[in-house]
DNA sequence: CTGAAAGCGCTAACAC
DNA sequence: GTGTTAGCGCTTTCAG
């Protein structure tokens, strides 16, 4: 901005009304982005009304206001988010932290919430945690100072000092494929899926049914596990506790092709006395099963049919038999309840869960469709400390 | 902050110092984070000491840097990013305008992105591009208004105007997987990463040697042919246009399974005369063109080998020779190009090409290794204008 | 080494 | 309706 600067530089337009009023009328570098000050000399109006014009406040007469565009226009002029951030407190971005190791699935949510974070202008900021530790550090770095709005939580459960903090903070959170009572959340319903799932293999005319499960500490490997032994019971198939496998492993709870692979091998030691069909709890262990089953000599419809959960992109290519889970619609409503809670922090957190569907493929040798569509339930639950 | 909210609020400090003077003393709520005033105050310094301390800046006695560090900590201050961002004029947050159409690629060159950016302190802004006509509405919204420091363009063509827009506001930019002189360039080397996957063919003994490649519209693509090419004419091999292939898909330039299935069924036309093996353009197509094979009865290492292109997750699910770009380092690359252009706004445009590395497996029945590392090359090019 | 004060670009409360 | 002004929380001269 020193004058000395200027001589070698292409400029295109003057700054008429800078805050530094000794030197009025000095000239400026076109590459400073135009400020409010500018578009105000221009349209010779206030800055104020520049910014109600660019606020959408009604009491500003048409001519103005569209004088007021005009020159905004001609100057290529945006408002300074971050200025206006801290002048409305308030940040147009929110924070997404998500477990990095994944692919598809957090993907395609994330297209969902942001298809639906565009409409409101809002920026998604993005943390990716590899490691537990990370979560506190980008907990503690991006939203307790006030550099966004709110935050969707994926898949990993809030450690508590700081749902306490945000609850006592008001800020938005919701949770995004986990649960936390005081949040809004969002998630899909497991243990139906397992439900449907089993059902399926049950109806297929199995009798001899198995499930592979992920390690039982992880909530999703329980609930599943339970849906399935429901649909077991209710069928009242024989039961066989060497039919129900879960994994050992820590890494990513067991949800791994390895860890498939692994326990599948186990079920093919007993050779004598397999289950027909098996539900897995995951489509990546599935493929880890299926290898399994190949290297056995076992072919997958003919000699065990599997059912998947997840409908991750490689099932397509394994012809896997799976539970789908909207991801994209997940997003969409994690983008929307983050939106209402904004406007109204005070509102009860709602719980939503998906409704896993039957995606029928080849892997259970049979062509039979299964329940028809996302629903979603909706239920109120208990809120938090009313601040 | 009116004294009648506070009555029903559990608050538990107290700021001594707000500017609003006409009411010194004045309680304050907690749940607005404390300020720089708040931190002077209780360490009984001046506002600008605690910026220094915060800034590293050497000139302040050890002794007050101690105190006022002790007091922000048990505040639990953080400087507000905004404020800060406004009064440097600098953001720390880069942009990220990726395609969100595809999977495993882009996560994979995020994280090694964040892994950088988190190093420098920095924040990941997401912009997801389904349609082409978002990448201008991502440009103009978060770059042109100095939202974001930088940005990262991920394997797309930066329109001209934009490009042009960029320069000229000094604004730094990194084409990763993609090209443009202007800008500091990451991408993979597709003309040596085909030469090495054809060579791998003609090394297996291979004598009649196809290509399905993709949109010829689409430089990668026609990068690929070339490669190919270099080496069937090194190895003198027997050349039929018919074993040459492209898609004419517009969809992602006819990197699809589909296009790979529908080119696949072409090549099965000719029963009399098929190639021993196929270079295909990307395992997506791969995995398209092993679906055709299955179905017309033909195996893959037998009938037809195949080599891919990318290594995507699936390539392991499938046993797919292919070339694997090094993702992960490709986005610390890209970090770390933007820091520097961050501090050095002035340097050349570097372009720096990756080497994609020969991962062997089944699809080409051989063990035989290929070439063994990730190389880089750098090789410095014209620069932008001067400004 | 440290405090005071101006200013980053914008919003919102207050006058007229 | 519209201009004016006091901040938002921080950085950065400028004095001392």
């Amino acid at each position: 901005m020193e004058v000395s600067e200027i001589s070698s530089i292409f400029y295109l337009t003057l700054r008429l009304y800078p805050l530094n009023l000794w030197k009025p009328f000095q000239k400026i570098i076109v590459s400073l982005p135009p400020t409010i000050y500018d578009i105000a000399k221009r349209a010779n109006v206030g800055i104020g009304t520049v910014s109600r014009v660019f606020n959408n406040h009604p009491s500003v007469s048409d001519a103005t206001r569209a004088r007021v565009l005009e020159v905004a226009k001609r100057l290529n002029y945006r408002p300074h988010p971050y200025a206006r951030g801290l002048a409305r407190n308030r940040t147009n971005a929110i924070l997404a932290v998500i477990p990095f190791f994944t692919t598809f699935f957090f993907l395609e949510i994330l297209q969902g919430v942001q298809s639906k974070l565009s409409e409101l202008e809002c920026d998604l900021l993005l943390y990716g945690v590899n490691h537990p530790d990370q979560v506190e550090a980008s907990l503690r770095q991006g939203v307790l100072r006030s550099r966004v709005d709110g935050m969707l939580f994926f898949s990993m459960k809030m450690p508590d000092n700081f749902a306490r903090q945000y609850l006592q903070h008001r800020t938005p959170v919701i949770m995004v494929d986990s649960f936390h009572k005081n949040f809004d959340s969002i998630s899909v319903d497991n243990l139906q899926g397992a439900y449907i799932a089993t059902n399926h293999l049950i109806r297929l005319g199995h009798k001899r049914i198995g499930m592979l499960n992920a390690n039982l500490e992880s909530v999703p490997a329980r609930e599943r596990l339970k849906g399935f032994q429901k649909a077991v019971r209710e069928a009242e198939l024989e039961i066989d506790a060497r039919w129900i496998k879960s994994s050992s492993s820590t890494t990513f709870d067991g949800f791994t092709r390895q860890a498939g692979y692994e326990l599948m091998k186990e079920f093919l030691t007993s050779k004598n006395n397999l289950p027909t069909a098996i539900f897995v709890a995951s489509d990546i262990q599935a493929s880890g099963a299926l290898a399994a089953m190949h290297e056995a000599g076992l072919k997958c419809p003919e000699d065990i049919a599997l059912v998947g959960f997840d409908d991750i992109e490689l099932a397509g290519h394994l012809d896997l038999t799976t539970m789908r889970q909207p991801m994209f619609e997940m997003g969409v409503l994690a983008g929307e309840r983050l939106a209402e809670r904004l406007n109204n922090p005070k509102i009860e957190p709602s719980h939503t869960r998906f409704l896993p569907k039957l995606i029928v493929r080849k892997s259970c040798g049979s062509r039979e469709d299964g329940p028809q569509n996302v629903a979603a339930t909706n239920q109120a639950m208990a809120s938090g400390p009313k601040l």
